[in-house]
DNA sequence: TATAGTTGTCTAGATCAATAGACATTTTGG
DNA sequence: CCAAAATGTCTATTGATCTAGACAACTATA
């Protein structure tokens, strides 16, 4: 209830087809014999099979069937090193890093104590998108304590890296503390950040870095597209 | 478009319930004042909350408002000594496992991978799920070698815990050697399982377990209910 | 005890989702 | 070339969802 059944019936598929139970064909079955399957009129599996396509997993061909645009989830691994670009190397061709935006904040209750500073230092926030192959993957907003890292936004946006921008400041490694994951359904912004479709789900990850002293560098909390990434723990 | 009204301004309530933005007063907003905010007739905010209520996430008291009845995510630590009972030990007062059957199966092409075993080779299966004071947390498929655990099942059910069954097969210690997270929309027997409505998401790690010489020992899907946990990653 | 503010219930109409059926268009293979 | 099989398009009908409005029932407070 509350969900309508092309919708239902759109995520069956989309779990069949990651599953892999159309690889012999490569195409999902006809649209007859999926209406059969599910039990339920052909319109709403061409309403199903409309809403895959739109997000580009699926290509009807007239006269032939519907085509699968096999899209593996992108592999994403948390650990002590975790970088962003490096992680994602070989299963992209080109990965994309937009500045959405940046400024100076005053740390708020909780992210203070993460970042063990007292309530109401000046932080620098940075918002962006990253993307593989134009695809958006994920959207992260980050902190950073100020008077450690004044040029963190500028660093960033000439650079393209967090590492860089960290590197530019004197500091060459950190590492990761904490990693705090749940998933939920994404909010307008969200959908519209990583253009997704209403009802889609977001992982998030709100993590901690530190400097090899312990010092706290930056929190982080990134939200990953749920239907185009999978996190890989490796501890 | 796809997912009805009300289940999206569920949605937006319960992200803010969880962002704590009505801790001040305890209660959600006047129905009349949500209406306005979301833009939406009362009726609808009322299928909102109705849904809510439903989930024992609030309690509408007539002539008074909406009450919130907070229920924190349970925090699932993993790290390379994951124990299901051990980490959620002080978050809930009972810890709950149910087996809903088990089996001997052939290990299947990916299994067997990650297990390190011909395909073929026979596993032990159990189907499990687990509850913390009351409400389901997760279901659980898991796979065991079973030439090296054959009692696994008999084992489990009258122990009510994987350490304590590896250890009556002689299997002292073991880690976690990786985990894989994906998110995505529960399905039918999922929704059942864990009591779940529809459109509710489950959180679905895969993980590998072997001793201390590297060999694998288990291989398991664990569905988390994604409204109820939070996963924790300690590197 | 009034009164304002809140949730609960009912009716009616407008819009969207799903079913049903018919037929067109395109591809594939005999 | 023809027939089978598949997707594409259209119309009509039914049921669920959303809006709109009015009023009842209950709670807290002045």
């Amino acid at each position: 209830m509350g969900v309508a059944l092309w919708r239902q019936i759109a995520d069956r598929i989309r779990l069949g087809i990651s599953n892999g139970d159309y690889d012999a064909t490569g195409m999902v079955p006809p649209e007859t014999a999926l209406a059969a399957e599910f039990g339920v009129n052909r319109h709403t599996v061409r309403s199903a099979l409309a809403a895959l396509a739109e997000e580009g997993l699926v290509r009807a061909v007239q006269g032939r069937g519907t085509l699968i645009e096999r899209k593996e989830r992108v592999s994403y691994p948390i650990s002590r090193r975790t970088r962003f670009s490096a992680g994602l190397g070989r299963q992209v061709k080109e990965i994309g890093t937009e500045l959405l935006g940046h400024g100076q904040v005053p740390a708020s209750g909780e992210i203070a104590a993460a970042l063990d500073v007292s309530p109401g230092t000046p932080l620098i926030e940075l918002r962006t998108v990253s993307s593989g192959d134009g695809r958006p993957l994920s959207t992260a907003i980050s902190y950073y304590p100020a008077d450690r890292f004044p040029r963190m936004a500028e660093q960033y946006a000439r650079l393209g890296s967090v590492t860089k921008a960290f590197a530019a400041h004197g500091l060459d490694d950190y590492v990761r503390v904490s990693t705090e994951i749940v998933a939920r359904h994404a909010e307008a912004e969200e959908l519209a950040l990583l253009k997704l479709s209403p009802g889609a789900i977001v992982m998030e990850a709100q993590s901690l870095n530190a400097d090899l002293d312990g010092r706290p560098v930056e929190y982080s909390r990134t939200r990953f597209a749920a239907d185009r990434m999978k996190l890989r723990i490796e501890t």
